[in-house]
DNA sequence: TTGACACTCGAACAAACGTTCTATATAATA
DNA sequence: TATTATATAGAACGTTTGTTCGAGTGTCAA
């Protein structure tokens, strides 16, 4: 099996999964590789199989493993670099999954406006909000301010919750008495895009 | 179908695919569900078709859709808030696609130091760098300075490129003049997770 | 109690699936 | 060129797949 050949269509197959997020069968792959005999692409799968890109259930289909839509975790930037094949091997993980715990209730904003500055959210940033999390003290939170949405500190003092801007040019919101504070949810993470 | 059930079954297939990353058999369904017939489950797999949770090939397997994987994107955080259902469902996506465009040359770090501060970049954040590309005028890059791997902005004067710290306390870097600027990937997106 | 309705069961079917085998074509080596 | 290894073709196979249909079971209202 000629390894030139073989990358290329073991690359065919991770953009095929890219774009389809399935693992495509052996017709499929016939097509894909081009090719117009099964047992030629049963050689690939068994090859891909070994090397652990995609893996079969009891039954026999082809159904994809971590490594085919994982990303490689490294070591911290200081501490060294690119380890060992094998490091790079063991430590991988899909995005969507560290980052929302529970895809019902999550959803993404995009940030406009510099009220978190100073805790590194910036404008044009996306931030993912889970709006089944109740708040706790110094979350950071979507709150509902004067029929507007804005992001901020979620402080809660004795019985008293009020919002903090993680930025000194806002001034801090204290809910009226007899309204109560709308909170849309809570911010689980941040996602910046440079390129 | 009873509203409460289907809600149950829908989410155990959501669970499912979160967790095998490939949408189960009838077979399969139905222990997932624990029922005894096919047809069961075959009612159930129409529903989430329509809903547009699943999808068929032009053979019948049923694979995956957006809507299983991908997170919902709605407006800015200041111009309004969870609009209306439809806007939700139009908008979608997935982390890993957004923030990763070649999987094979992309890999993960995590920040310690604080030479990124003022560009929003924290100790624990983590990058996404890819290794493929070639820097850019003021991108961010992962450089070897001294046997070690930081973090700086790439700078390019004339025919001399240096690296530049997001963060006074840190002095640009020159190369020497026989040692060539080791460059290890541009930072193609950053990620912080709170919760 | 009766009828209408929704849900489930279980069997049957054709098509598609992964697997295996032998024969042929291509490339590498001597 | 002759010989050997390698890759592909193509047919055959037993299973599993998704699909369909009729019968059985439970639920609720009249």
């Amino acid at each position: 099996m000629t390894q030139q050949i073989y990358e290329k269509r073991k690359n065919k197959l991770i953009n095929f999964y890219k774009n389809n997020k399935y693992i495509p069968s052996y017709e499929e792959l016939k097509e894909l590789f081009d090719v117009s005999s099964k047992s030629t692409v049963y050689n690939y799968v068994q090859k891909f199989i070994a090397e652990g890109l995609i893996d079969k259930t009891e039954t026999g289909r082809l159904v994809p493993t971590n490594q085919i839509y994982q990303t490689k975790v490294l070591g911290t930037v200081q501490a060294g670099f690119p380890g060992s094949e094998d490091q790079e091997k063991d430590n991988t993980m899909s995005l969507d999954e560290y980052l929302i715990e529970d895809p019902t209730s999550t959803f993404m904003l995009k940030v406009s406006g510099d009220s978190m500055i100073n805790e590194g959210i910036r404008e044009g940033d996306m931030v993912l909000v889970d709006r089944g999390k109740t708040p706790q003290q110094n979350d950071i939170v979507i709150a509902r301010i004067e029929n507007e949405w804005t992001m901020k500190y979620f402080i809660k003092n004795n019985n008293t919750a009020y919002l903090k801007a993680a930025n000194e040019e806002y001034d801090d919101f204290y809910p009226d008495e007899d309204e109560e504070l709308v909170i849309g949810g809570v911010v689980v993470s941040v996602v910046r895009k440079y390129k």
